[in-house]
DNA sequence: AATTTCACCGGTAACGTTACCGAAAACGTC
DNA sequence: GACGTTTTCGGTAACGTTACCGGTGAAATT
């Protein structure tokens, strides 16, 4: 059976004194003796005192409270961009209430609708890959809960956001396959809609531009990010009457994909055809050949996101922020001609 | 600035009815005609209306609230058994606040000791590898706070466990080894004190001593569960004058490193070594060779968590559980000699 | 000595919700 | 038509905490 907490009025009881001085002792040295403050302190050691936080809750109109909106955490880039949120949240004192999407629309609005904001302090998102619409995100922002986006932002909403240079990552990646002599460059692009898909695709397309390549678009595959759907679109690239001699992937996990797919058609990845993703999740260095790739910020993106948004929640008059970081390539086997 | 958000007063105003109505007619039809039940319910909607949890929680003495407390997150089976806890607890409208320690003992603690366990309903943890001391957790047990352990379980704490089937996973593997013809099996483990990493060393040990094989104290190396473990282990093991020809390992992540370790030698997995490791992580079927495993039923132990817990918060004299899952022997190329 | 100042403390109301009890109205029964 | 029963509602207190204001006594000032 649950035993019954001490609260502030057992301290107050047991030393005679009124809650409103326990109170006051408890949090800060205002307009109470010190000898006072020292006997709460030791009492409330001595009865194991927890402030409960429903009743502080209550009063400020705050609880210590963030909730985390991701797609999956079952993968490096978010489970990395999560223990950075982590880390600031809890240097601050701040929970995160962590709620997985399954990237699936419906689930991400149900999880908004039974929010109850009254108790939460603020929310970091990431939206899921088809929530075409997001004025419930609006709806929120607009009733004065702060809000920062990674990643994956909802891009007509105003309010922070916090995400890595993909432009200029997709860029780099394909200007780096160009260099190491590749020239039919397929790209297996993320679903359509979500704006770092674009970002990437748009770095790429200039990059091809710049170097006087041709765009074909039949090689440019648009689909999800799992490791499957890399596999399956690298055996439609290979169907091709004309077929690429390289390919830049949205991320890792679609790269490792298309290699898998490499393999078993005896086709060897970067000798034959080059493989670039982006991310460096952990398996691009296990993997042989080993995988080239556009680091992320991942845990960065998370630290960053987080003290953004606890800026947000104290500042009475913030000013949204929007925070590029860089990525880095990454030069491994995958985009070595010769070996 | 933060909106004031519609309570169940301006409900009240609003149809110029009383609070207690409106709060009677908005969870449950009990004494409410049907009528004004209707009524409540669309000017709820009207107004936009959200229960605040910090206020229900302080009355019925309970917010939603689940701690999960986990050593890390950026790890396929830890993010894997969270998602199977948030599957359960989405569907029951628990929210589940995660705390990660980094396996760090003393963050661990902190954590615990600032933990409201008035705004708390229960708590899933898997305790951290340096953790010898777990009176914190019998306190808060003691105090009627419920408690489920999985994976990593504090042994001498009187309270429900979920784990997987260590001792004849372990077993199982190690008998494998066998069956292809390995004889001299070295085995990498984790760190001593840890409840499952002791049952997968007497797995271990059991099997070799049913063969009647040999037991080298030097082939039993005790170490973190990273990667970088494996890989400086496998270092270790190879300067013995006496060298194993397979390899045990307590995890996928050594073992992995491990085989790093190995094609940095120029050994070949399988072939010269056999290795097989523990846990099914992905990165099993994407290395070369691929590693052979025993499955963790890792979504299931979050599954069977978090509805034991739930269980344990909504009965009032419920008895404690351990439940055990078995894991699946997964047949790869580490593990066969001729190929 | 009278007054002002200051440090310290207590009482009350409030935050949003639910539990509990009593009251009023509507209904049925004889 | 008097009575009991049922349905439906309202008022009050409480959950644990903080904000606010007012009061007490001692010290400092004149």
């Amino acid at each position: 059976m649950r035993r019954h907490y001490a609260t502030i009025k057992d301290i107050a009881r047991a030393l005679n004194i009124s809650v409103s001085t326990v109170s006051r002792a408890l949090r800060d040295t205002y307009d109470v003796n010190a000898e006072t403050r020292q006997m709460v302190l030791d009492k409330a050691a001595e009865l194991n005192y927890r402030p409960n936080f429903n009743a502080t809750g209550l009063v400020k109109n705050s609880s210590h409270n963030v909730a985390v909106l991701l797609p999956a955490i079952t993968n490096y880039y978010f489970s990395t961009v999560f223990t950075g949120i982590q880390e600031v949240a809890y240097r601050h004192g701040y929970n995160l209430i962590l709620h997985v999407t399954n990237d699936d629309a419906e689930r991400e609005l149900n999880i908004i609708r039974s929010l109850s904001f009254s108790s939460l302090d603020g929310m970091l998102v990431s939206v899921s890959s088809q929530a075409d619409a997001c004025d419930h995100f609006q709806e929120i922002i607009d009733d004065g809960v702060p809000v920062v986006f990674f990643d994956r932002v909802a891009e007509h909403v105003g309010t922070s956001k916090v995400m890595q240079d993909d432009y200029n990552g997709a860029f780099e990646a394909t200007e780096h396959l160009i260099a190491k002599g590749y020239r039919r460059i397929a790209h297996l692009a993320g679903p359509q809609g979500l704006t770092f898909t674009a970002n990437r695709l748009q770095g790429y397309l200039d990059a091809l531009r710049k170097h006087k390549l041709p765009v074909q678009e039949s090689w440019i595959i648009h689909s999800g990010f799992g490791q499957e759907s890399g596999y399956q679109d690298f055996q439609q690239l290979w169907e091709l009457p004309e077929k690429p001699d390289a390919i830049f992937a949205v991320n890792d996990r679609k790269a490792v994909g298309a290699m898998l797919a490499m393999k078993e058609m005896k086709i060897i990845p970067g000798k034959e055809v080059g493989v670039i993703g982006f991310t460096n999740d952990p398996v691009s260095a296990i993997i042989s050949p080993s995988l080239s790739t556009i680091a992320e910020p991942a845990y960065e993106i998370g630290r960053v996101s987080c003290q953004l948004l606890l800026n947000h929640i104290r500042k009475k008059n913030f000013v949204a922020e929007e925070v590029v970081l860089p990525g880095k390539l990454i030069e491994r086997e995958s985009t070595q001609r010769n070996r």
